[in-house]
DNA sequence: CGACTAGTTGAGGCCAGTCAATGTTGGTGG
DNA sequence: CCACCAACATTGACTGGCCTCAACTAGTCG
């Protein structure tokens, strides 16, 4: 049996993310920095207790976005980040032809969106690849706080910094590497996260179809669903559909090493 | 003859930039912002007089960068931005095999150095791929003035959001197009960029070597000259070494459609 | 049950990579 | 000034990794 998140029952409303997006609360019940179990991967790291709080105030509304839904799409207004309070986001870039590439995988603790503060509003489109949730930061008022707290802009450009760094890892990743050393990659970088995140590096279950992986990996569906048999023939994991398990992880890295 | 700069005579000092970087006065000349060709497209943009005269005062130094040289190395503590005044530069991510991955290639007008806010310095390496100028933005200045100036902060914010879409823009090229659809990008992507620093974005001169073109997109370097070879013989440009003319931007767009 | 989505596997093709020879250019020092 | 060398570039012949097309299986949902 592999599981890497806790089941959670979450209220969802229909995501309709043209409009300006619906805030929903949760049966009276607020969100808290500093209950939350993700405090120091996300945006407060580092932050005093009255700072906290501060920040908590901002952070007044939390939003579940059903799988498959849309939180922001190319174009849209900017006028919040958003912190992933549960679930997975894909970030996806389109092509005038249609054509996509999926250009961004994105776990709890995570902040998503700050592509959109440039003038011209959002580069790309996130979408649910599971039930989720996320946390509400309107940007103005995240600017203001920011302002009056140092750390709370120190974390702010880390943040953004943070992003352009895995973006350059995901160029070289695209630019540089064989088809194989891309998977490695990506499940070791995977298995990293979830340990950050307190689950298990060696088990978990991809939320990404074939497809999703392929294209943000820049191979094709059926190339990856091969790697996956392959790495399994070799003895470096077990597949079984999406639920993976890592057995030779030190092997793993040796693929990339090379 | 095609030339897309001025010349231009700039004093140089050997750059050694596992020392903080030395830094150099002009002959007494100092830099001014409001008397800079580029401060439209840099990071003054929309500040009003007095608020540029306080940016200067920040910018007050000018660093020339011999060809080939390193403005900085991943590992190096972060301390600053630096704005390009002349020349152009390239970033480089390096793989621990060696391997390496040029991420961007910047003109100037634009802001390096983004990728080094976070806490471990910076993450690629910035080498000039000619003579170069940049102007030396020391961070915790700039971000004590950005406080006091809410136009600049939101254009440090935009310069950072830009990169990441850069980033992304660069990944969908990566993991979606075709080596010839990448060249074409690149082509026309440099043809826009040299036309907003006003010069001709028919003719100009590349800065980087088939081999660098290469890294950047992804490919090996004979294809690209290949490619060259043939999109010439198809009539869309010129190419004689790294002297180009684009013959037929509109059929080169054409090629990227589909 | 049928329709649909997700995934696996095979056969064959092609685009880009690899290897190699040759030409061209630019910088350096005798 | 020229000879020399190294770096850069072009071109050809061949290879191979990944893509394309296609068939088939399994699971899900109305």
């Amino acid at each position: 049996m592999v599981s890497n998140r806790p089941s959670a029952r979450v209220p969802f409303q229909a995501a309709q993310c043209t409009e300006s997006p619906t805030i929903i609360e949760f049966g009276g019940l607020r969100t808290h920095c500093n209950s939350c179990g993700l405090r120091n991967l996300c945006i407060p790291t580092g932050l005093a207790p009255e700072a906290m709080r501060q920040l908590d105030q901002i952070i007044s509304h939390r939003r579940g976005v059903r799988k498959r839904d849309t939180l922001y799409r190319p174009g849209d207004a900017f006028t919040a980040l958003y912190a992933i309070r549960l679930g997975t986001f894909k970030t996806v870039v389109l092509a005038e032809d249609g054509r996509e590439q999926i250009t961004g995988c994105h776990l709890p603790g995570e902040i998503i969106g700050m592509d959109g503060i440039g003038e011209q509003g959002h580069a790309c489109q996130a979408i649910a690849l599971e039930d989720s949730e996320v946390c509400f930061l309107p940007f103005d008022r995240l600017e203001k706080l920011a302002h009056a707290l140092p750390v709370l802009q120190a974390n702010l450009y880390r943040l953004l910094s943070r992003d352009i760094r895995r973006d350059q890892d995901m160029m070289m990743l695209l630019g540089s590497r064989s088809a194989e050393e891309r998977l490695a990659l990506f499940l070791l970088n995977l298995a990293g996260r979830y340990q950050a995140l307190g689950y298990s590096p060696s088990e978990f279950v991809l939320r990404m179809t074939r497809e999703e992986i392929a294209s943000y990996l820049g191979l094709k569906l059926e190339t990856v669903s091969r790697l996956f048999t392959r790495l399994q023939e070799e003895g470096f994991l077990q597949v079984e559909g999406r639920a993976v398990k890592l057995l030779d992880a030190t092997a793993l890295r040796h693929l990339i090493g090379h």
